[in-house]
DNA sequence: CGTACCGTTGAGCAGGCTCAACCGCTGTGG
DNA sequence: CCACAGCGGTTGAGCCTGCTCAACGGTACG
C-alpha cells in the first residue's frame, strides 16, 4: 500500500531482470525520503492547467493519485493527447529549459513536484535513484510506441479497443474487468487520433458486438474478454 | 568533427539551458572513455538485422555512423516503424530482458556496442555519463511524440512534408536544401502510418506543387521553403 | 543480360470526417 | 422548485481521401 502522503514508486517494467512480469517498484523508502526532501506535495481539482507548452520548466512532476493528460494544441484548433499519466507516472521533462507540452488534471489530482534544478543535483549524486528515472523513462518511451501502434490501425473500433485495453493495464480494474476511463470522449479521440463522433460510433459498436458495456460515461466492462483480445490482438 | 572510431557525443536538446537551441554535445572526451572500455565498436553493412523482437537484450548501441531502423512486425503482417536512428543515437532499451522492436540498419552503418549490465554498473557509478543517457532519452520520447503529431495529420502529402521536414532537421542536409532520405518508400510509409502507393502519390504532388524536388531515390531538395514550411507548419 | 525488387500509376471502394441537429445531464439563478 | 443555459455526448447524411487490388515501369545487382 502507498501512502498518497509521498512520492509514489514508478510504474515500469525493469530493463533487465527477465521472468519479472509485474511492475517493479523503482524507488525504496529511503529514496523516496531523498526526494521528497526538496519536493512539495500539491492538491488540484479537475481541469487545473499545471503548466502550459513554452512555460519555464521549473518542475518535474510524480502524480501520486489521480488523473493528467499532457497535450499539444495545434494551430488547425485540433488537439493531440500525447500522454495520460496517472499513478506512479511521472512527467514535466523539459527542453531547453520549457515544457514542451501542456498538462493539465482530469481528476482530482495529488502531485509530487520537484525543482528541476535541484533534481538534476540530486540524481547526478544518487546514482540509483537516478536509475530508476532512467527506468521510467525507457518505460514512457515504450509506452509512446504502444500509443503509435494503436495509432497505426485503421478501423476506429479496434482502435476504441486498444485504448480501453491499454487503460485496463495501467489503471487498477476491478475483478469484474470494469476499466474506469477518467477522461472525456474527446480526450479520447485527441489520443487516438480520431474525430469525437467515431469514438462515440465505435464505442456503439463495440457494445452491438456485445464485446463491451460502457457504464456510465466513464467505465467500460469488457464482456466477451476473448472477443475482444482478439479485436484488439487482430493489428 | 567526430572520429568515426568513438563513441559518439548524443544528439539532445538539453532539458534546462535555455538560450541553447543547438544540440547539446552530450559526452565528454572522457566520458566517452569509459564507455569505450566496457564497448566495442562494430560495422554493418546495409539490411543487417541487428536484433529482433524478443531477442535476449544483451547490448544497447550507439549509432556512431549511418542509419538504423527500428520497427516492429504485427501479426497482419503490417509493420511499424517506431523510429528512424542516426548518428550519436542509442537504441536497443529493453524491457524484461527483451528487446521490444526489431532493428535492422539502412546504410552501412558502424554501431557501438554495450553490454548492459555492466553499463547498469556504470551509469550507476558515473552521476555525469548516466545523466547523459537520461537527457538523450528524454529527448527520444519528445522525438517520439513529434512522430505522433505527424501521424495526428489527415493528408498524406502533410504527413510526408513533415516527414521531410524533420529528416532534414535531423540529417545534415548541405546549403542547397538537399534532405537525405536514405530509408525506402516502404519505410517511410511503415514510419508515417500511409500506404507506400500514398507515399508515391503525396511524393508526386509535392513535386507538382513546386515544393520540393525528389532527387534519385535517396533524397529530395526543398525548392520553395516558404511554401513548404507553411505546410508543414499546417497542423 | 536477365531477374527481382522497389516504385509508380490507375480504378473503384470503403470508412472516417465534416456539418448539423438533437439529447440528456449538471449546475445555477430566479 | 423550476426554468434555462451550457457542455458533453449521440445520431444522421453526404462527401472525400486514402486503401486495396492490379498492372506496369525502371533500376540495381548478380
Amino acid at each position: 500500500m502507498v501512502s498518497s502522503q509521498h512520492i509514489p514508486p514508478f510504474r515500469a517494467i525493469p530493463a533487465l531482470d527477465p521472468g519479472r512480469t509485474a511492475d517493479a517498484v523503482l524507488l525504496t523508502e529511503r529514496q523516496r525520503q531523498e526526494l521528497e526532501n526538496i519536493g512539495l506535495r500539491q492538491r488540484f481539482p479537475p481541469r487545473t492547467v499545471v503548466y502550459k507548452e513554452g512555460d519555464a520548466a521549473q518542475w518535474v512532476f510524480a502524480v501520486t493519485e489521480g488523473a493528467v493528460k499532457s497535450y499539444r494544441d495545434l494551430r488547425s484548433g485540433r488537439r493531440v493527447v500525447s500522454a495520460f499519466l496517472f499513478s506512479r507516472d511521472l512527467f514535466g521533462l523539459a527542453a531547453n529549459g520549457q515544457y514542451v507540452n501542456s498538462a493539465q488534471t482530469i481528476a482530482r489530482t495529488t502531485l509530487y513536484r520537484l525543482p528541476v534544478r535541484e533534481l538534476a543535483v540530486l540524481l547526478r549524486q544518487h546514482g540509483d535513484i537516478q536509475f530508476a528515472f532512467l527506468s521510467k523513462l525507457t518505460h514512457e518511451l515504450r509506452e509512446s510506441q504502444r500509443r503509435a501502434i494503436l495509432v497505426s490501425r485503421r478501423d476506429a473500433s479496434g482502435r476504441v479497443a486498444m485504448f480501453i485495453a491499454q487503460m485496463g493495464e495501467r489503471l487498477d480494474r476491478d475483478a469484474t474487468g470494469l476499466v474506469p476511463l477518467p477522461m472525456s470522449r474527446s480526450d479520447i479521440a485527441a489520443f487516438t487520433g480520431l474525430s469525437l463522433e467515431s469514438i462515440s460510433r465505435a464505442a456503439g459498436d463495440l457494445e452491438r458486438r456485445g464485446l463491451v458495456k460502457f457504464e456510465g460515461r466513464h467505465s467500460a466492462r469488457i464482456l466477451d474478454p476473448a472477443g475482444f483480445a482478439k479485436l484488439t490482438g487482430a493489428i
